[in-house]
DNA sequence: CATAAAGTAGACAAATCGTTCTACCAACGG
DNA sequence: CCGTTGGTAGAACGATTTGTCTACTTTATG
């Protein structure tokens, strides 16, 4: 078995759990049980992990959600596909993304407030991405001002892990589906 | 002058700025030139000053907030007016708010993600009394369903701040108004 | 003025932090 | 068969963590 893969995965799943300043490496290697020098072996220090983590979630994320996207029509329904996915994820139904504790990303920038940290610069570049994501979809569709509404929708987006996480409000992606289904079909030309 | 609030007030922006388990009691104790058993006759630990800062943080965001509103016209025009207040956050013009580094609830829920920790339940009861302000001058609109629109701004304001945050957006909160606006007329029955 | 309360500085304890190190073992290719 | 590689366990290091403690000083009040 791939031993820094399996470093990668145990420590994503006690930093999202419980934090990254919260959990030491030896909680991460009891828990994965290997040795703390090949830890070293493979990453240089603790913070060089967690890029590596960040790195690692964000591959499957943006993979599990434009998988979800590309599997309705192109459009709208894609759009919508997005946040009907949003909801499966805070309701636990979806085993690649692990139990949900929030946005490991907004997770990480409270912890790193310095926008010129790497792992700070290494979040905002996961939010780019699915951004681009809604933003090429809009692309697809008649509707004008993509960029404005590619900014609405993940913000939407953000707001609703916001509110599940925070508020524990399991319905708070049903809601934003709702809002955006009303700020598309006000946008849509034809 | 009140040692106990001093200890609160630099708290606040050490953790705000750089998270809660990045920093220690002696930092906090050296920055507000305070002695260790000052701290600990006024609080019994840290978790005690943490949640000390939240309920500091808590009253003076909701006076601020509710300031903001009462300022402007009930109904419309006051909830405009938060997202108008958002705008100076975000922008580093509100002296009493400190320098913008996110929201120090949400920021906190990261760090502690169970939700029946303590700290973890000051924040959701935060969110709950910035979305009662919301409910409550919704209330003095001719809108139907307030429940769910109180849902969706305080949801589009979570993710104004998050989008912020992680990616520097200072537009941010120009950009959740222009959806707030939209929001509301489309809702006003008269 | 005297006493009590509340502050000071900072040493200290016990634990834990990230990181480096030694010593050893197993597998594999030349 | 021997040396390299990559793994193991875990001791050790120095720094830092939260929290306690001693000893002293300031301040306020009766």
């Amino acid at each position: 078995m791939d031993k820094r893969q399996k470093l990668i995965e145990t420590a994503f799943r006690l930093f999202y759990q419980h934090g990254i300043h919260a959990v030491g490496v030896n909680q991460i290697l009891e828990e994965a049980k290997i040795a703390k020098k090949t830890l070293y072996s493979h990453f240089e220090s603790k913070e060089k992990l967690l890029e590596a983590v960040l790195e690692y979630r964000d591959a499957r994320f943006v993979e599990w959600a434009s998988q979800r996207m590309q599997q309705e029509h192109a459009g709208k329904a894609a759009i919508l596909a997005l946040f009907d996915a949003l909801d499966d994820w805070f309701n636990d139904r979806v085993e690649n993304l692990a139990a949900f504790h929030g946005c490991l990303f907004i997770n990480t920038c409270s912890e790193y407030g310095d926008p010129s940290s790497t792992p700070h610069q290494l979040c905002r570049a996961h939010k780019r991405r699915i951004h681009e994501l809604v933003k090429q979809e809009l692309k697809t569709m008649a509707v004008a001002e993509t960029d404005y509404l590619a900014d609405m929708l993940t913000m939407l987006k953000e707001g609703a892990i916001v509110t599940a996480q925070v508020q524990g409000d399991k319905l708070a992606a049903k809601k934003a589906k709702r809002l955006a289904e009303q700020l598309l079909s006000s946008a849509t030309i034809q």
